[in-house]
DNA sequence: ACCCCGATCGTA
DNA sequence: ACGATCGGGGTT
């Protein structure tokens, strides 16, 4: 079985982040593999939506690994996130990146940019990536190497190198 | 009820 | 470097 499940996602949530990179994101009529993550981990990471305690928006982030946690930022934009780690310990891996061979063959760099091609909006925010029949991921073979820098956009953990990109070479074009 | 500002992006 | 655009969440 290709397919990850629960067992994955509730894994360490930097672990995470590096093994899903390389591997294949299918939403609807999309696919595409994943070049770009961040971790977020609500002990001790100032940067994390959940750091300040639940919330309604937060709350996903408290329950079972590999549900999709969903947010609107910036007036205009979702970002696509997965749940990591045990339930009532929120983290979770934020997409960033994602390179679609299906239906087409295109470069999706930027979680807003990603989010809005794929049509995911609030209302994908909290489905189980690990039985939703149209929305999952799955491991192809595919094992890039890559790079950790800091997070983007944030004012607060930035000393954390918890961003991660595939190399080039192997899962396509960056930018 | 109010107000500040954000896990972004396109344009300048 | 900056503006668009609006919901979340802390504060009054």
């Amino acid at each position: 079985m290709m397919r990850l499940k629960k067992d994955y996602f509730a894994q360490s949530t930097l672990d995470v982040a590096k093994d899903l990179l390389g591997k294949e994101l299918i939403f609807r009529e999309f696919k595409g593999f994943i070049t770009e993550t961040e971790a977020y981990i609500g002990q001790g990471d100032p940067a994390c939506h959940a750091a300040r305690g639940k919330t309604p928006r937060t709350t996903v982030m408290f329950g079972p690994a590999g549900v999709s946690y969903v947010y609107f930022i910036y007036g205009m934009y979702f970002c696509l996130n997965i749940v990591t780690e045990a339930d009532d310990f929120p983290a979770a891996v934020l997409i960033r990146g994602l390179h679609l061979s299906q239906p087409e063959n295109k470069n999706l760099n930027g979680p807003g940019k990603l989010c809005k091609h794929l049509g995911i909006t609030r209302d994908h925010n909290g489905l189980d990536l690990t039985t939703s029949e149209f929305f999952y991921v799955q491991d192809k073979g595919l094992k890039p190497g890559y790079i950790a820098t800091p997070r983007i956009g944030i004012k607060v953990g930035t000393e954390k190198l918890w961003r991660f990109i595939a190399n080039e070479d192997i899962v396509g074009v960056q930018s």
